[in-house]
DNA sequence: TTGCTAAGTGTTATGGTATAACATATCAAT
DNA sequence: ATTGATATGTTATACCATAACACTTAGCAA
């Protein structure tokens, strides 16, 4: 899977593979991988696109594994944390991570029509942002950058209807 | 008024200025400037940090202005069409724009603690970002740069507390 | 002036997002 | 086996945002 996140891939394979190496990186970091957060991850990934928390317990649902908000939340604190998903604040929803594990300071290109989202490495103390926060004495925690627009393929479809 | 937002500056004349610019900016450009959304975007501008929509709506209530959601909402889509105010995603919350009027593509330094809020200019086809959307074909059509942390002075209340 | 249209406001109801709080269960380490 | 930490089940509620419809006002044309 690419980089840029809006090509053709084998799918299945981007699934199962990325889900691997959350197992992997989970026993390294003694971080439990249960069933409810690894089918979250799964169902996330699978989806390919970003999807809202009541989405993504509609489909934890369907599998028996719970029905309250509460259980989608916790697994997607778990999968935020761990760095195996990220909360699309533009859309108020959540996507599987492009690069599987740790921190690290993304931005997004989210197609608002078809929310498929493509992730973009950054760098937290680069840019203008890092460089208005240090010459302010600001400290950053966390950075939300997302790029809202219509991606390729919903820009042929827009200019077709 | 710095740019940058975190110091101290004359606080009456900031409002009263902004508040002059954009009742100009309205005149130009065939916008009204009703009472309503008059006061919304001075209560904005003399809280000078992020509101959420009900913060303000309980500041327009006590002026007799409205107590209803949408009156709040309806304010705030004015002037965020306007350019006089931003939505800051990372909060659910607004801020009077630094920059009066018109449109640009804002970046922010956003204080979780106090909720004092930075405005940094960008443009929206510089950076990661543009360069990403260019090489994927992604159309932008509006940009989400937020930089969450601690402002210089809930810096220094943390480490003393 | 009258009547039209577009824009703004008042209000009710509802939908969508997120968390607090507390009871119960599971598991790893002693 | 006991304990303590983490995870789960569940209820209730808080917070964020908009749909829909009635009514009013402002601007403009006939």
């Amino acid at each position: 899977m690419s980089a840029l996140g809006f090509e053709a891939h084998d799918h299945a394979r981007c699934v199962s593979g990325t889900l691997a190496q959350a197992e992997a990186y989970c026993a390294e970091n003694k971080l439990k991988l249960t069933p409810i957060r690894r089918r979250a991850l799964e169902l996330l990934l699978a989806e390919h696109r970003a999807l809202g928390a009541y989405d993504l317990l509609a489909l934890l649902a369907k599998d028996g594994l719970g029905t309250a908000p509460p259980v989608a939340y916790r697994a997607l604190d778990f999968l935020t944390s761990a760095g195996f998903a990220h909360k699309i604040e533009g859309l108020n929803a959540y996507i599987a991570c492009a690069h599987t594990g740790g921190d690290h300071a993304p931005a997004f290109l989210v197609c608002t029509e078809c929310k498929s989202v493509a992730e973009v490495g950054t760098e937290m103390s680069q840019g203008r942002l890092g460089e208005a926060a240090r010459s302010a004495g600001f400290a950053i925690k966390h950075t939300v950058i997302e790029a809202l627009g219509l991606c390729p393929r919903c820009q042929s479809d827009a200019t077709c209807a």
